[in-house]
DNA sequence: GTTCTGGTCACTGTCGACAGTCGACATCCA
DNA sequence: TGGATGTCGACTGTCGACAGTGACCAGAAC
């Protein structure tokens, strides 16, 4: 009987889980002080997974503590997305070498269902999510556990800020769907053939095109001739 | 009168700082086990500031969890070591690239004064921490707080490794002191010159001499025919 | 009206306690 | 004797409580 070992979560990662959802969606505003007290009645614990799941959350650069510990919803200005952008740049084609290198089968397969799912996402957040999951299963495949785990640290806030920006902005996300499978399958083509430089190199173009996303505000904000609101 | 505002840090941060002494220092060994009860009772605090530093000493790579929740004294592997060269590599030289950009004239004086320490210093052990010190500060100078971020990810367990590794060898670093203030003298001048590419240049350049470290434990165990303990 | 003062309130940091769980070890039965 | 079963102890995950601190607000003093 195939039973395989079953994970039971703490309280503090459903928290994690449950607050990120929350900071992703948008229910919980960019800036928002968010009081462990209040979190705790809200979702019914005490507040120590609470707390737990905070420091968590920081680590994944989702919330912040200022000077008296009070945890705050990140606000990602644009420097912020310039630092997260120079940093995929050096962490992902890494990976992406090694996982042309060291992928297995099963990897490639995995990435080929996260790009058949992405083909028939109905909404752009899913779009983003699938987007998300796809580097991070480069970024496992890679076999590269730190650099990973580094990833993790960037992925929320780059699925933050599209997430804002997709709210703000949903016109010009119209092709965005369409055009991530396109690159997606490209990458994936480029990593099952085993060549290392070559997969740098993709993985580096994607990244590089990613960057268009970054201006986006202050464009809008330029056009229309307002400070923009990040 | 110019009385700077002091800060009050938590017992978690002082339970923190303590632990990667302890660790850092030897005092605890890899792949021990370190119950939050004993360290809370060793320590004279209660459980809590005890679970928040283990938290941050995971994320600095000095514990891990296993899948029970217990944590344990990390023990590095040379795949380990591979996996942080490879991430220096591509954060440090970077990181440098904005210092000699944005470094300010304080900043380069507190280096000037790092590396003044480093030659004075009486121990091997107070050379690495100066070194990595000096790191520490190139990263923060760049202005990059998420490359500085993760570095933080990455300091302690050089320092651990460098530490085992000179209570083993300790014939092998003979020469450290000297060639380390070397590379920081020639550092520091590109860095002061400007030339962000010379920077970056220069970076990638000790950090791939300072790889050599990296084997040491493999080469000796082969030479004396003995399976590498780490 | 403005500045100082005191009180109030909302939070965080820390503590001690309890329950559930897992491994180790002893024990029982074939 | 060896494998299954039961018991014990150690630790983690979670909880509720308390104290200390800074912000905010109202009122007093000038």
């Amino acid at each position: 009987m195939p039973l395989s070992p079953l994970s039971r979560p703490n309280l503090a990662h459903i928290v994690r889980t449950r607050l990120s959802e929350a900071i992703l969606s948008g229910e919980l505003e960019p800036g928002q002080h968010v009081p462990e007290p209040e979190l705790a009645s809200r979702l019914g614990v005490s507040r120590a997974p609470v707390r737990e799941a905070l420091l968590e959350l920081e680590r994944h650069g989702l919330v912040t503590f200022d000077s008296r510990g009070r945890t705050h919803v990140v606000q990602l200005t644009l420097e912020d997305m310039e630092e997260i952008y120079s940093l995929r740049l050096a962490l992902e084609p890494l990976a992406a070498g090694l996982t042309a290198e060291r992928g297995t089968t099963q990897d490639f397969e995995t990435l080929a269902a996260n790009i058949a799912a992405t083909e028939q996402a109905t909404s752009l957040a899913e779009v983003t999510r699938l987007d998300a999951a796809f580097h991070d299963l480069i970024m496992r495949a890679s076999g590269h556990r730190r650099a990973a785990h580094f990833w993790e640290g960037l992925r929320y806030q780059v699925e933050a800020w599209l997430g804002l920006m997709q709210r703000r902005h949903q016109a010009v996300f119209q092709s965005t769907q369409a055009e991530t499978v396109k690159a997606h399958k490209r990458l994936l083509k480029v990593l099952r053939s085993g060549d290392a430089a070559a997969a740098e190199e993709e993985m580096k173009k994607h990244i590089v095109s990613w960057r268009r996303w970054l201006a986006l505000e202050a464009d809008a904000a330029a056009r229309s001739d307002r400070k923009p609101t990040l």
